[in-house]
DNA sequence: GAAATAAATGATAATGATTATCATTTAAAT
DNA sequence: ATTTAAATGATAATCATTATCATTTATTTC
């Protein structure tokens, strides 16, 4: 994975650049999603920061990640049932595996997904902006049970 | 696209071999289902029934919908924005192309997609069960304009 | 460093699609 | 026609997210 450090250093510049202020709150939310490997969700990230943080609004956590967001420094996961997880260390569009029973979530490598964009344009005539390619099934953990 | 009056008849099938007694309000949701191009969303299905069947409940759609599914026989397209969208043609996963300004949902072929589940499974290990693909971006028609 | 100010926070209410509840109706079996 | 479990219609409950608003605070300016 990215460096987390370096991570948090272009989040703290991409804030800095569209004049957002610097909160202690704010940069807990960044560090605790530069250092994430398992895609939290907003709940697991207020949950960590409140140990040692306990004034800590959930309506922050939640404004916090909104705007990093929109300022394109972290990937939504939205899923059906309402559920978001949230990728702070890849914030392009990359495919997923969701375990259905204990929710992991990782990234996979996947060679074959290079020209399916352009073949999708192609054939459409879409201009196409964004994807999402998400496999569902039981990992390894889970099956050995 | 299939047959629709072939798929109302193999899903009224699954739901006598299912013992689900077959209502008029169902079937006719089934109906708007079999013959829908535009991946319809709930209150859609509500509003075309309604207008020959006054008494329809927003709620029998919903459950219908959701017994529909549990039988396999309808595809759900939950968008992270709450709203889902059904295919009642397909039940099966496959991609799709959504318009992010009119919503239009349509079935693309798409030919690179075959072996990506096996190398995901040989990646990872995981037991995979199921997938999601979506494009995001504007149809022509929206583009035009 | 103090003052000024726009932005951010915390607490809580509002939202809205979906789900649950329950009294009434009805499809289908006998 | 009778019986009964399932389905329906109307409406309340749910719950993650968003909006609101009074208070606090990071940052700029002097
Ligand atoms: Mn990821
Ligand atoms: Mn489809
Ligand atoms: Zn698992
Ligand atoms: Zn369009």
């Amino acid at each position: 994975m990215a460096d987390p450090n370096q991570r948090i250093d272009s989040i703290i510049k991409k804030l800095k650049e569209s004049s957002h202020k610097l909160t202690p709150q704010r940069l807990a939310v960044v560090k605790i999603l530069a250092h994430s490997q398992g895609h939290p969700n907003v709940e697991q990230i207020y949950e960590q920061i409140k140990s040692d943080f306990p004034t800590m609004s959930l309506a922050t956590v939640y404004r916090n990640v909104m705007l990093l967001k929109s300022l394109g420094e972290i990937l939504e996961l939205g899923f059906p049932d309402g559920s978001n997880r949230y990728d702070g260390n890849k914030p392009y569009p990359h495919p997923h595996v969701i375990c259905i029973k204990c929710k992991k979530v990782i990234d996979p490598d996947l060679d074959s997904l290079k020209d399916m964009t352009s073949e999708i344009a192609a054939e459409t005539g879409f201009k196409i902006v964004t994807h999402r390619l998400d496999f569902f099934g039981f990992c390894q953990d889970c099956m050995n049970q």
